[in-house]
RNA sequence: GGGGAGGUUCCCGAGUGGUCAAAGGGGGCAGACUGUAAAUCUGUUGCUUCGGCUUCGAAGGUUCAAAUCCUUCUCUCCCCA
C-alpha cells in the first residue's frame, strides 16, 4: 500500500504534491479516501476527462478507496481555470441525465462493485444551500486579495472575469470540506490547472476543522506536437461509440506521435511499467508495432476486447487488405440503386468521408479519392455495379480514410 | 447611469462604399516524402442543380452597389459614477 505514490510517479502521474512525506505516511497507514472532480456538462466522457480517472484507478488497485464526484451543482457554473470563455448553463435535468451516462463509461476503469469506490453528486450538498448561510460560514475563510493572486485568476482578469466564475474555488473548496465531513476523504488529486482549487479546499479544512488533507495533481496530458489531447479534426475523442466510433477511437492511438507512445502506454494503458517502456523504446517501424498494441490496449479497456479486435482487424483489412472489415465505418446502399450509376461526388458527400459535395469535388480533385483503390479523377465519373468488388465499395479519401459501402438486395 | 472601444468566414486577425466569398496566420483537408509517426515542401479550405445562392452580432434603412454609411436593438471589454 505503501508504494501508491509510487506508482503514480512511475507513471508519470505526478506532478506536485503538499507535504509528501505526510501524505506518504497516510496512505501507508490504510485504505484512505480520496476524490477527483468531473463535470457533468456532456453527455459522454472523452479522453481529457480520462487521465484523473486513471490515476484514482491505481490508487483504487493499490488499497485506496475513490470517490468520483460529479460536479452537478458546479456543472452550471464555470471554472475559470484555464479558459477563455463561460460555460454555457444546462439544466439539472440534463446534467443528471450526463451522470447518468458517464458513469459506465467511469465504470470501465473504476471497480464500483467492490462498493469501496463512491459516486457522489455535489448537487446533494450544493443545491440546497442557502446564500447567506454560506457566506458566513465558507465565504468568510477566503481572502480576495489571496485568491487574485492565483494564475488561474491573473490570467482572466485580463479577459474577463464574472462573479459567478469567481466563486468557482469556493464552490471546489466547499466539496472537499463536505466530503472529508460526510466521508472522511483525506485527498483530493486533479489535473495541475486544479492545483490552486485543490490547496484552497485544505485551506478551508484546515481553519474549519482543524484538520490536514492533502492535495496531489498530475500533469496536463499534451501531445508532443502540441495538438490537444484527445482531440481530433472533428472535436473530441469521446467514449460513447454513438459519437465516435471504436474505429475512429483505435485510429486515434494508433496514429499517436512517435514521442508520446511511452508516455500514453503509461498513462492509458494498465500494462506493467517496464513493458511500457520496452515499446516506447521501439525505433523506426518498431513502433508501429507498438502503436498497434497501444490502440488495441487502449480500446479492448474501454470498449472491451471484441470491439478492439473489431477495430484492430478492420484498420488491417483497410490499410493491407483481406480480413475482417467489418469494423469499418459503413453504410448499406441497395444494388438497385447502385446499378443505375451513382456520381462519385454524391457517393462521397453521403458517407462521413465528406461532409459536403464541395469538399468531394475538391478531394476528387486534388487526386485523393479512390474507389476499391482505384483513383477516381474525374468529378463526372459514376459508379455502378462493375466497380463493386465482393459485394461491397471501399471509399478511400487520402490516405487513411475509410469507408465500406455495403451492398444489399433490398432498398 | 455617463464616456470610450469593439462583435468579421473553424480560431486569431486584416478589411471602413464597388476590384470582397472577404488579406495574413493558425487549424483542417489533399499531394510529395515516409513508418497509418514527426518535421518539411506544394496545393487547397462557405454552399451549389455550377445559373447562382447564403455569409461579416440582430433587425430595419440609404445607395445602381454595403462587412464597410445611417437608425434601433443586443452582447463583450475598458474608463468614470
Amino acid at each position: 500500500m505503501s508504494d501508491a505514490l509510487d506508482v503514480l510517479k512511475q507513471r508519470g502521474f505526478f506532478k506536485q504534491c503538499t507535504d509528501e512525506p505526510g501524505l506518504r505516511a497516510k496512505l501507508a497507514e490504510g485504505p484512505q479516501k480520496f476524490y477527483i472532480g468531473l463535470d457533468p456538462t456532456g453527455p459522454s466522457l472523452h479522453i481529457g476527462h480520462l487521465v484523473p480517472i486513471y490515476a484514482s484507478a491505481h490508487l483504487q488497485k493499490a488499497g485506496h478507496q475513490p470517490i468520483i464526484l460529479m460536479g452537478g451543482g458546479t456543472a452550471r457554473i464555470g471554472d475559470p481555470s484555464g479558459k477563455t470563455e463561460m460555460r454555457q448553463m444546462i439544466s439539472y435535468e440534463q446534467i443528471d441525465k450526463n451522470i447518468a451516462s458517464q458513469k459506465p463509461q467511469i465504470a470501465k476503469l473504476i471497480d464500483f462493485d467492490s462498493t469501496n469506490a463512491l459516486l457522489a453528486n455535489n448537487a446533494d450538498w450544493l443545491a440546497p444551500l442557502n446564500y447567506i448561510d454560506f457566506l458566513r460560514d465558507i465565504g468568510r475563510h477566503f481572502s480576495v486579495n489571496r485568491m487574485l493572486t492565483f494564475e488561474a485568476y491573473k490570467q482572466r482578469l485580463e479577459k474577463g472575469l464574472s462573479f459567478i466564475e469567481f466563486n468557482y474555488q469556493l464552490l471546489q473548496s466547499y466539496d472537499f470540506l463536505e466530503l472529508f465531513r460526510r466521508k472522511n476523504c483525506i485527498l483530493q488529486i486533479g489535473g495541475d490547472d486544479q492545483w490552486g482549487n485543490i490547496v484552497a479546499g485544505m485551506e478551508l479544512i484546515r481553519r474549519v476543522e482543524s484538520a490536514e488533507t492533502y492535495g496531489l495533481t498530475f500533469p496536463l496530458v499534451t501531445r508532443s506536437d502540441g495538438k490537444k489531447m484527445g482531440k481530433t479534426e472533428k472535436g473530441a475523442l469521446f467514449l460513447d461509440p454513438s459519437l465516435t466510433s471504436v474505429y475512429d477511437f483505435y485510429q486515434y492511438w494508433r496514429n499517436v506521435p512517435d514521442a508520446d507512445v511511452e508516455r500514453f502506454f503509461l498513462t492509458f494503458t494498465f500494462l506493467p511499467v517496464e513493458e511500457c517502456r520496452n515499446l516506447g523504446a521501439a525505433e523506426g517501424s518498431d513502433i508501429n508495432k507498438s502503436k498497434e498494441r497501444l490502440a488495441y490496449e487502449v480500446t479492448a479497456l474501454l470498449h472491451g476486447e471484441k470491439e478492439a479486435v473489431k477495430a484492430r482487424d478492420g484498420a488491417k483489412a483497410a490499410f493491407s487488405g483481406g480480413g475482417d472489415k467489418t469494423g469499418i465505418p459503413s453504410e448499406k446502399i441497395g444494388k438497385t440503386e447502385l446499378e443505375a450509376g451513382i456520381n462519385i461526388l454524391d457517393l462521397f458527400s453521403r458517407t462521413s468521408l465528406c461532409a459536403s459535395k464541395s469538399e468531394a469535388r475538391r478531394l476528387v480533385l486534388q487526386g485523393g479519392a479512390r474507389v476499391n483503390n482505384v483513383k477516381i479523377e474525374d468529378v463526372e465519373a459514376f459508379i455502378d455495379m462493375t466497380d463493386a468488388v465482393d459485394g461491397e465499395l471501399m471509399l478511400k479519401a487520402g490516405k487513411k480514410r475509410f469507408f465500406r459501402i455495403e451492398l444489399t438486395d433490398r432498398e
